[in-house]
DNA sequence: GCCAACGTTGGC
DNA sequence: GCCAACGTTGGC
């Protein structure tokens, strides 16, 4: 069981969205790291939805309903897309200023390559961002 | 909205 | 195969 955290720009696609929407197709990653990384997700596996730019916290979790199938909109073979759908919202948003300030977290993709859209999480960040967020 | 940082592309 | 130029991302 592995813990993932999955970056959108919410003026592109928010969480909001993506409970309006009830699942939606994850695709367009053209990053050859964060393709490896959609590819290794399992169904049922969770997912951190980060909102970028305006928002810039952790606002919910997901969960992969579906594993890695070809993007149909890659004018190449070997991109990926998955599927996701919402589980919750957080109650308390984790900014990534929080993120910052707390050391536990600090060693957060997130944080050390800030342009990566899809990165995996460790079950103790994974929980610890779960206490922060209640 | 700006722009630094990063990843990718393509000329040599 | 190097690296300058370019496009994109995302924090600020």
């Amino acid at each position: 069981m592995a813990f993932w955290l999955i970056k959108s720009d919410p003026e592109e696609y928010s969480w909001d969205d993506l409970n309006r929407d009830k699942f939606t197709v994850w695709d367009g990653v053209r990053n050859y790291q964060a393709r490896n990384y959609l590819k290794s997700m399992k169904a049922g596996e969770l997912v951190l939805f980060y909102h970028s730019r305006i928002s810039q916290a952790i606002v919910g979790i997901a969960e992969v309903i579906r594993t890695a199938f070809p993007d149909l909109n890659a004018d190449e073979p070997d991109w990926y897309s998955i599927e996701i759908a919402p589980l919750r919202s957080l109650k308390k948003l984790i900014s990534l200023e929080h993120i910052k300030a707390t050391d536990a977290l600090s060693k957060l993709p997130l944080i050390l390559q800030p342009r990566l859209s899809v990165m995996p999480i460790s079950e103790d960040e994974f929980k610890l961002i779960l206490e922060l967020s209640n």
